[in-house]
DNA sequence: GATGAATGAGCGTTCATTCAT
DNA sequence: AATGAATGAACGCTCATTCAT
């Protein structure tokens, strides 16, 4: 009767309401036009998605899962291969970047979510953020064993590093982005700055974390 | 008979909406809201503003002016005061954050507001926008001549300046920003990241702007 | 101050109206639309008229004089110029016609107005309306009397005479004739179909006003 | 339990709406009137119809669709009863007539609504409606050959009858004849008029179609 | 004679959600 | 597992009208 095994509907209605976020942002995705779309009665979602926040949560959740993934992958295909501390701060640094441009209707769930809905997202999911910053943390620390970084305080530094990478991800995916601006020798000004932000030859210094003198 | 001046009611619904706006974003921020909040009738509103894009483009108008003056006066405040482009860099820089950190309403509307929202808004009116750009790009410049910077695409370089700041504003206005992490530190650390950016003395070089080389 | 003496607001204001009555319909005629297009505030129309309703009568009763003059002149300009019943019946048809063809707005709210809104005009001012009637059942019997026509009950003829033109008018302004019908043909048509209706040569009669028979 | 079977949501909006048509007028018939009148949410009409014009579409289908059967049947009625064109063509005269009083809220939509409003009600639609005009023709064309009819073009002559029964349905419905006219009497000597419009013996003649000499 | 400010009521429509089946 | 029927609340917006000036 049923030789072909259909898409599961839940893996359908989060594949076209991912979609669906990125074409018309949040407030624009409604459950009946998912439900259109999926070509279900809008009643079927709910058999897998409690609400709305609850489908909104389980995107978000899939989005750190992929994004875990991929930094996770490129780690791994790098190890052993002799690669100093720079190379793989900056191959994750790429990766992230890439993600944020490559999916950016989960990047803005996960990293530009308005507080709103962000208030009853169940905030231990938000840990498995943290694991990025983790991760980047230990390169890092690894440079600064290695006195080829100068990082007093690595988790402030790889917060302020995300923080640059998200500064010029959200822009572009904004299409805020002077459009005399080559996206390319954007986002390599945007790593190299963030390399040399680190980097032990340059006359900055980064200050301590608590540190509040002027 | 009316001795306390009431304050007008056009500027009480753009101060609402302001903050409407940030709590709720564009699709929550709702007329009939913004009248309940105001205590006036829904239709008033409509006296002031044509529409609800009106009103958008009220505020956002009203932000860039702001944002201007606030660094047209620190620059004036400066000017004759004998210092070198490396200080004037960083003044800009900080008043920037400052005005993103003191008016998280306007800063969101400015810069983070998404352009589905914004489709009808008269893109001269974004000019005033780019007018902090130039301001940058001219410090940048002097810098260069300077040999203080290295800095071959003085709007490229601008526009990642901005990049860098306008992450570190967005994540912490959004309360994304580790709480382990003293915001004090953050911006400062952000701030020296930027000069370590266009140092003369760090090891990386920007690429050109329009060099897509791999 | 003052040398050319402004059309006076009250007469801009029922033009206007007039237009937006043809051009929208009544439901989409509304007083502040009225008031830009005019240029005044929509607060003035109610120094000249009490509401909306009040506006609607005093077009009716521009209508209702603009039609009575109109036959007035016509009937006027032929008398004494020796023209039989028949003829003098044509020209009044032709005038009505003329009439609701050329001033399709006019003819719309005064024959055609939902009884939503008559309800509310005062019944007096139709009176004028029967004048028309008036005049063709005076055309009428002097056919009768000359033999001419064959016409026992003139008002019921009368009344029968305007619903056929009405018939015609009503459908060709609301652009429900076929558009394969000439409309110089249709209309001739129709004042034939009405003349032959009076006339004594053909073999149909009439029957009596209150003649319940089959 | 449920021994009374109610009369199904989409049947009672249908009926409410169409005599709130005709009392008010398509502008005046507001979807929250008709579900207060019908006693269900406003949200419910639209689960049975897209919007205000596809219920509108939806009654003026209804309406033809009543007025053809009505047509049909009594023109079955007739078949092989050795009845002329001239009884036929009355017997449709009256059908149609009767049907307009009947009915007149299906009327009204039928025949009285302003274009304004059915701008995107598919013209195929309109189709039944020359159906009408048609059968009328067949008629038409039949007393000619007979000649019992002076018919030079049937399309037309059909056009100005329906347009002369129309204009007598249309101003009794809407109240507009004179209370002092009998109503039976009216319409028959409407009818009659019809009948002498074509008849042999009258000493009028038709003019062609296109032909627009004076 | 004219206006600006204000409003309550209403519009068509969409929404997330529930409930009985 | 899935659906059709239904709903209350809300949306942006326009309306006729009033009132103080």
């Amino acid at each position: 009767m049923n030789p072909t095994p259909q898409i599961p509907l839940r893996r359908q209605i989060l594949t076209i309401s991912r979609k669906m976020l990125l074409q018309e942002g949040f407030d624009r995705m409604s459950m009946r036009k998912i439900a259109r779309s999926v070509g279900c009665s809008a009643t079927s979602i709910y058999i897998y998605f409690k609400n709305k926040d609850d489908l909104l949560h389980a995107l978000i959740e899939e989005g750190f899962e992929m994004l875990h993934v991929s930094l996770h992958d490129e780690l791994a295909a790098q190890t052993g291969n002799n690669v100093g501390p720079a190379d793989t701060l900056e191959m994750l640094c790429r990766c992230f970047v890439r993600f944020g441009m490559e999916n950016p209707e989960y990047y803005e769930i996960m990293f530009q979510l308005h507080p709103k809905h962000m208030r009853r997202y169940p905030v231990e999911k938000f840990r498995k953020a943290r694991r990025n910053i983790d991760l980047m943390m230990e390169v890092l620390e690894e440079g600064h064993r290695q006195q080829l970084f100068k990082v007093p305080d690595a988790r402030l530094v790889a917060n302020v590093i995300v923080s640059t990478l998200h500064g010029g991800i959200s822009l572009m995916n904004a299409g805020r982005v002077d459009v005399k601006i080559d996206r390319h020798a954007y986002v390599e000004t945007i790593i190299k700055s963030v390399l040399a932000g680190v980097s032990n030859k340059g006359d900055y210094e980064y200050v301590n974390n608590q540190d509040n003198s002027p």
